[in-house]
DNA sequence: GAAAATATGTACTAGTTCGAACATTTTTGA
DNA sequence: TCAAAAATGTTCGAACTAGTACATATTTTC
């Protein structure tokens, strides 16, 4: 700026254009822009990404963003709503009605745990979200009824559980959610501070597989167990 | 900038000087400033957190900051390290020395549950952390040892379950340490998303009570199950 | 009681970044 | 085929922000 601007530069935009083969494609360019806003973001949160950094991981101008998307805040719900969109078309694929409930359950965290451990850039994006308090998902207002999908598969689940006297305990599907997700979430959100502190690598095969297993036991343990006497002499 | 740079100002810093009843407390003015701080780092993460934002939350100048702190990046690991002081030195004082290991654990349950709802603002500092990947918390070495003494401590109280008999299943301290963790972590690190998708306030009383004791039942369901031959069978 | 050390206020600089203005090229449709 | 529309490249400016320079005030120490 403080070597080129102001000496003589008026209007001369044209000298250096190079005039080269070019192909307009723009559903590939939104689409490009799209994924290197994703990771961007997710990288570096809101705050932290700049247009031009989003630019360049395109390697297409920053033109071309406010030429698709028109401001950074609307690019950004853009991607949100993009990433929120995959995970619940890949939900829906889950096979919830097997004869035996506790498989049923088995699908289910396999693909809550494995589409989390695999999905890191869906994983920040939310936190992210959630560190502004969810502004721009309140915002975009179809999210809600993405979910209630779920909500009702699980109770079925449950309930068949129940009939067939393979869940003990009482628990709402939201409850299951709730948990599942988070330490489904947790173990990807929260691995760079986990790792520092305790000096483990989560990522490795052998990581994954135990944890999985963990949380698969933890959800099933949760329905299987009566502790009905000692939580009520004790609460 | 426009209007008040560039015109006639030349070192006339003296001019608007008041004179005013001041007193010097440094302790309380440090104090002050890490406060805000850590209110903002939170709030807005490290990117999206200004040194004038806190400058004016404290209410002094900006200059403070520089002088106590040197630099962004130092005052935001004084305020991580800050965090993670406080809830160590309250976690120490969480009894797991009862007879009954599962009472030991209900204590822990109670103490992680209660201090993540009531500090949110450590909640979102850790967050953030994890979004740019723990670089400063790598950089401050001490935290690892900080958090030995809890993984031994679960040790001891699980031990004490197996010879009991109260606890059948075989579990890791860490394992259960990060599911935990994880559950009572991600019940405030992703209220505003959960509470955007599903319409719910995660903060009432009830609220509170209640999933507070579903991470209690799920904690205590992990070790007093016995799924082997089940998921042996399907894994 | 003055000099040194500590603490605080104000103005400014250098650098960055969002977004807009302007220039050009490719595609489409009549 | 040619004019209008769509798509893309380049430069600039206004605003913001981390950090610095300079001025001043208060406390401590000898």
């Amino acid at each position: 700026m403080a070597e080129s601007g102001a000496k003589s530069a008026k209007s001369q935009a044209t000298q250096k254009y190079q005039r080269q083969q070019r192909t307009n494609d723009p559903d590939q360019t939104r689409a490009d822009i799209l994924e290197a806003a994703e990771d961007q973001f997710a990288r570096r949160g809101y705050a932290g990404t700049t247009i031009d950094s989003i630019a360049q991981k395109t390697r297409r101008s920053k033109r071309m963003i406010y030429y698709y998307f028109n401001s950074k805040a609307k690019l950004y719900v853009a991607v949100l709503e993009n990433a929120y969109a995959r995970i619940r078309v890949a939900e829906a694929k889950v096979n919830l009605g097997e004869d035996d409930p506790r498989q049923s359950l088995k699908n289910l965290v396999d693909f809550c745990f494995d589409f989390h451990f695999d999905h890191p850039t869906y994983v920040k994006l939310i936190v992210s979200e959630n560190l502004n308090e969810a502004k721009y998902l309140t915002a975009s207002s179809l999210v809600g009824e993405l979910h209630r999908p779920i909500l009702q598969r699980i109770d079925q689940c449950l309930r068949l559980g129940y009939q067939k006297e393979l869940f003990h305990q009482v628990v709402t599907p939201m409850e299951i959610h709730m948990t599942l997700s988070g330490l489904c979430f947790f173990n990807v959100s929260n691995r760079a501070t986990f790792s520092a502190i305790f000096d483990a690598d989560m990522t490795s095969a052998a990581a994954r597989r135990a944890r999985k297993q963990q949380i698969l036991l933890t959800i099933l343990g949760r329905l299987n167990t009566t502790m009905d006497g000692f939580v009520s002499d004790f609460s």
